[in-house]
DNA sequence: AATCCGAGCAACCGCGGCTTT
DNA sequence: CAAAGCCGCGGTTGCTCGGAT
């Protein structure tokens, strides 16, 4: 239960939630690692994150998901493959955990999908990534979507067409904010409209 | 009643990327 | 510029609980 760098392991008890909910309402989330010093709690800055993004944060939504967000998730992991925090990014109170849980015991054996490695765009390790070069994949992308759609590779970084914006974190960080295709927003967390299904098609047929 | 077994889920681990020093 | 520290992600582990035998 207590690893040699003496922070303890396992299940989190009720004292030490309350240690954890009463620093971060004192000092806000964020410097994890300061929480052992500051508070006394003998839990790592890792453990303390992961306590409070996938159980504390009193946004998170706890209970059965509904089938609209079942949907959605479906939706999302066909588009993107493994991508939990995008995936939970779209669906309000749910973290990448929870949804990955619910993934992996409930919507892949509802779908039939045998454990592996996520479809489409599975590859890309970031949100910026481009296709393989000269991938079968990329020319057959290109040769979908319309002609003054310029599609990059992964020496460019990305899929003109496939636009992202940028913004800026409190620290000074950049955080992409959003990726879409023809206006389409697919990863803003505010967006209202699902995806497109002619969208979805389109990356179907081309990954 | 006792044991086994599988499902569900919370938590851990390793790694990569970003930020700070 | 390099090193150290920190954060976040995705894969995996292992504990708990309920149903089956």
């Amino acid at each position: 239960m207590e690893g040699g760098n003496g922070y303890k392991k396992g299940l989190w008890t009720m004292e030490e939630d309350k240690i954890l909910m009463d620093y971060i309402n004192k000092h806000g989330k964020g410097k994890w690692n300061r929480i052992a010093k500051v508070a006394g709690l003998k839990r790592c800055g890792k453990s303390c994150r992961l306590r409070w993004m996938n159980y504390l944060s009193p946004s998170i939504k706890h209970g059965d998901f509904t089938e609209e967000e079942d949907d959605l998730i479906i939706r999302l992991h066909n588009l993107i493959g493994n991508r939990w925090s995008l995936i939970a990014g779209r669906i309000p109170g749910r973290t990448d955990n929870q949804v990955k849980n619910h993934w992996n015991t409930h919507l892949s054996k509802k779908l039939g999908v045998k454990k592996g490695k996520g479809k489409r765009f599975a590859s890309m390790k970031t949100q910026s990534n481009g296709l393989k070069k000269n991938s079968p994949s990329l020319v057959k992308l290109k040769s979908k979507l319309p002609l003054d759609c310029n599609v990059k590779d992964d020496s460019q970084k990305v899929l003109e067409g496939f636009n992202s914006t940028e913004g800026v974190t409190k620290n000074g960080g950049v955080e992409r904010t959003s990726f879409d295709y023809d206006g389409l927003d697919l990863f803003s967390p505010y967006l209202t409209d699902p995806l497109d299904d002619s969208f979805l098609d389109l990356c179907w047929d081309c990954l």
